[in-house]
RNA sequence: UCCUCAGUAGCUCAAUGGCAGAGCAUUCGGCUGUUAACCGAAGGGUUGUAGGUUCGAGUCCUACCUGAGGAGCCA
């Protein structure tokens, strides 16, 4: 080569679109990042404007003689959140959080954020409600992006390990003429003049899809009008719910520990440097394997009492309740893994659970609780497949039987051993990624006090 | 529904019953390696609402409103 201007020329090649991400692809290179200003410093005549892509953030680097003085000027007095598209090459440097760095070489801005009314969200620090009420900016933080990430990551993993295991999504009504099991508080809804209610649960309708299709799930939002106000509730939640025909409380449990190690190794295979931004202890997560400790209530109770004797729960536990949640925390603190409570006492539970043959005080059902104090994360069941019983339990519950007509058909028409439980999301999400709250877990949460954004 | 706690600048918080304050954010100035940068200056207030006690109330009392955490209920 001859004519050196070719080459030279020819480095400074058209810029290629990248995310943040990904920089680390492209060092050496040229980029274009379509994002936002995170955030500047400034140092005289140095700039460090931080932008974010929504897949993540990089610092740039503009020293005042890099760039045209516009490009200087316009970066120099940009605001918070403005949205940038910028140009620049990529460098390795060890100085750098994410490793790598941009040498800023110009600056294009979409919208500048006005000073008049500046971002609100500011890098210091916030309290719960001022967040929650700029909930649609908040999520823009690189911690709530990171929380929102991984609940795709669990949710795209519970529909992979289901799908690939020969379960079949079938979608039950959101709308529904009457309560699922009679116990929790409905959001009522006007049906053309008649009542309706938004659907706490899809099981009733999957028991029947399953008796259709043998392996099915539902995946969706459930609504709880309940009063509760903690850490661990909302009024709209999403469930993933599996129900099986031909399967029993054995069955069902070892479906839960597959399901639950296949997630979370998910989440660790795909998701690290989100939970890194969460500082989420990887290693507790590491020990999610199946097989999970499997405890009777009886069991679960016992280690209770022992508990309380020691001082180490306030109230003493009643035999024949349902747990308490600080029951629940200390019961699951005992282990590293997700612990299978089964066979609590039938009469705190609902009214479709089989009796266990072995003594009918006991019903078939399990609850998982999370490590760390996480509580419930999934309960099920196997359900009554006798007709009369089922008949009978409706009675006994009070329940209208006129409308658990077609309910009582699956036991009428080819009943079968069958057994399903649902996962609540939120909680999963807000375990896994160690959260205090599981109002971070969803984009917009609904809760006792707040529908607003 | 019950129990506990909290409402002061845009945000996070101070202020013994005695002048309404700081940091951040915003604007201006300074600084060539900053990491929630730093240094200097300016602007920014119906102390949640209503009433009461007091010479005097952000502070004490009563009621209410709003929010948070917990219980119950649940995923």
């Amino acid at each position: 080569m001859t004519d050196t201007s070719v080459t030279t020329t020819s480095t400074q090649a058209t810029p290629v679109p990248a995310t943040i991400a990904t920089l680390k692809q492209h060092e050496g290179q040229t980029v274009v990042l379509h994002g936002w200003l995170y955030n500047l410093r400034a140092s005289g005549k140095l700039l460090f404007p931080i932008f974010r892509d929504g897949s993540g953030t990089v610092q740039g680097i503009m020293p005042k003689a890099a760039v045209t003085p516009e490009v200087w000027e316009t970066t120099k007095h940009l605001t918070q959140e403005s949205s940038v598209i910028v140009t620049g090459r990529v460098r390795a440097d060890q100085r750098a959080p994410g490793g790598y760095e941009l040498d800023v070489e110009n600056v294009e801005v979409v919208q500048r954020v006005p000073e008049e009314q500046p971002y609100p969200i500011t890098p210091k620090e916030h309290g719960v409600d001022f967040l929650m009420e700029h909930r649609h900016l908040w999520i823009r933080s690189p911690r709530q992006s990171a929380i929102l990430r991984i609940r795709a990551e669990i949710i795209k993993a519970a529909r992979d390990y289901l799908d690939d295991n020969g379960f079949v999504l079938t979608d039950p009504p959101i709308l529904t003429p009457a309560a699922c099991e009679g116990t929790s508080t409905l959001f009522p809804v006007d049906y053309f003049g008649d009542e309706a209610f938004l659907t706490q649960s899809g099981q009733l309708y999957i028991e029947s899809t399953a008796l259709a299709l043998g392996k099915v799930y539902s995946f969706g939002p459930t609504f709880r009008a309940e009063k509760s106000k903690t850490r661990r509730h909302l009024t709209e939640f999403w469930m993933v719910e599996p129900e099986l025909a031909y399967a029993g409380l054995d069955d069902l449990m070892a479906l839960a520990e597959n399901f639950l190690s296949f997630i979370v190794g998910r989440v660790l295979e795909r998701r690290m440097p989100d939970l890194k931004v969460l500082e989420r202890d990887a290693a507790k997560l590491e020990l999610i394997r199946a097989p999970f400790p499997r405890l009777r209530y009886d069991e679960a109770v016992a280690m209770l009492n022992e508990a309380h004797a020691k001082g180490l729960l306030e109230h003493p536990f009643e035999y024949g309740n349902d747990f308490g949640s600080p029951d629940e925390t200390y019961i699951s603190s005992q282990f590293d893994r997700p612990v299978m409570v089964h066979r609590y006492p039938a009469a705190v539970k609902a009214f479709y659970m089989e009796p266990d043959p072995d003594d009918p005080k006991y019903a078939l059902c399990v609850d998982v609780l999370a490590p760390e104090g996480y509580g419930e994360i999934i309960g099920g069941s196997q359900r009554i497949a006798s007709y009369d019983l089922l008949k009978q339990r409706i009675e006994d519950h009070h329940l209208p039987l006129d409308a658990f007509q077609w309910y009582l058909d699956l036991r009428r028409y080819g009943s079968v051993p069958h057994s399903g439980f649902g996962m609540g999301i939120e909680r999963a999400v807000a375990w896994i990624c160690g959260l205090e709250h599981v109002r971070e877990t969803i984009p917009f949460a609904r809760t006792l006090n707040r529908i607003y954004p």
